[in-house]
DNA sequence: TTGGGGATGTAT
DNA sequence: TACATCCCCAAC
C-alpha cells in the first residue's frame, strides 16, 4: 500500500496567466486545421486549441462548439498519461500513431473523455479536450444531455451542458465509435475562422491525477480566462 | 454552498 | 482494484 499525501496538504502552484491567439468564427468561414497542425509539440498544440472549433457532423446535423479548456499527456514523462513507461495496450497504442488522431476512452465505466493524439508516430502524447462552448446544434446537444428541448431546461443547466470531459462527449455524441477517427477527415475535426482575436490563457494544474506523483504538479491544464463554460469553477 | 458516495464497465 | 467523471442528496 502506498500512502500519498492529502490533495489539500499539497503545496499549491499559483496559476500562470499568458496572453494567447485564437480565431473567432463570427460568422465567418472556418478552416479545418491540417495535420501539421497537430504534428508539434503538445503543450503549443494545447495551448493553440484554445478558441479553437470542433465540429461533428452526426445525424444531418452540424454541432460545433468552442474550445475553452484543454490538458496536455505527454507520455515519456508523465505518470499521468496513459502510455506512460512505453505502456503499450489495445487502448493506448492510438497514442503512438499519427497526429491529429481521435483518442476517446471510457471512464469510471459510464463516461468517454475525447483527445487529440499529437506529435510524431512513436511518440504517446495527446490533448484532452475538458469543455466547450457550445455554438452550433445546442438544441441538439441540449437533446443528447438532458433528453429535453432547449426552451424545457434552465440557464443553470445551459453552462452545465458541456463544462466537464465527460459532459462535453454527450453533448456533442462523440462515443467509443469515434477513437481513432482521422480529424483530418469530414466528419468530426477541429477548425479555426478568420478573425483572431486576442485572448488571456490561464495555465494550472491538471484535474484528478492524485496517483501521478511528481506530475501531479506539471502546469499541463490551460483554459481561457472567465470563461463560463470552463469545468471546475 | 460544499462534501461524500453511488453508478458503471474495462484496463491492468 | 483503480479510474483523465458526473450527479444527487445530506448537512451546514
Amino acid at each position: 500500500m502506498i500512502q500519498r499525501e492529502p490533495r489539500g496538504q499539497k503545496k499549491q502552484i499559483n496559476d500562470i496567466i499568458i496572453e494567447g491567439i485564437f480565431f473567432d468564427g463570427g460568422g465567418k468561414g472556418m478552416k479545418k486545421l491540417s495535420r501539421d497542425f497537430y504534428d508539434r509539440d503538445t503543450l503549443e498544440v494545447s495551448k493553440d486549441l484554445l478558441g479553437k472549433y470542433l465540429i461533428h457532423h452526426t445525424d444531418g446535423e452540424r454541432l460545433v462548439a468552442k474550445i475553452v479548456e484543454v490538458e496536455a499527456y505527454i507520455g515519456d514523462i508523465d505518470k499521468a498519461c496513459h502510455a506512460y513507461n512505453n505502456r503499450v495496450t489495445n487502448r493506448t497504442k492510438v497514442l503512438y500513431g499519427s497526429p491529429g488522431i481521435a483518442y476517446v476512452y471510457l471512464i469510471y465505466g459510464m463516461y468517454y473523455c475525447f483527445n487529440v493524439v499529437t506529435e510524431k508516430n512513436g511518440k504517446a502524447a495527446a490533448v484532452l479536450v475538458r469543455a466547450i462552448e457550445p455554438m452550433e446544434g445546442i438544441e441538439k446537444m441540449v437533446g443528447n444531455r438532458y433528453g429535453k428541448k432547449l426552451e424545457e431546461i434552465s440557464k443553470k443547466q445551459i453552462i452545465n451542458l458541456t463544462d466537464g470531459p465527460g459532459k462535453l462527449c454527450i453533448a456533442m455524441g462523440i462515443t467509443k465509435d469515434h477513437n481513432e477517427m482521422d480529424l483530418c477527415g469530414e466528419k468530426l475535426y477541429i477548425a479555426e475562422a478568420e478573425e483572431k482575436i486576442k485572448h488571456p490563457i490561464v495555465t494550472t494544474t491538471r484535474i484528478n491525477i492524485d496517483y501521478a506523483e511528481e506530475a501531479i504538479d506539471f502546469p499541463w491544464r490551460y483554459y481561457i480566462k472567465d470563461n463560463p463554460y470552463v469545468s471546475k469553477k
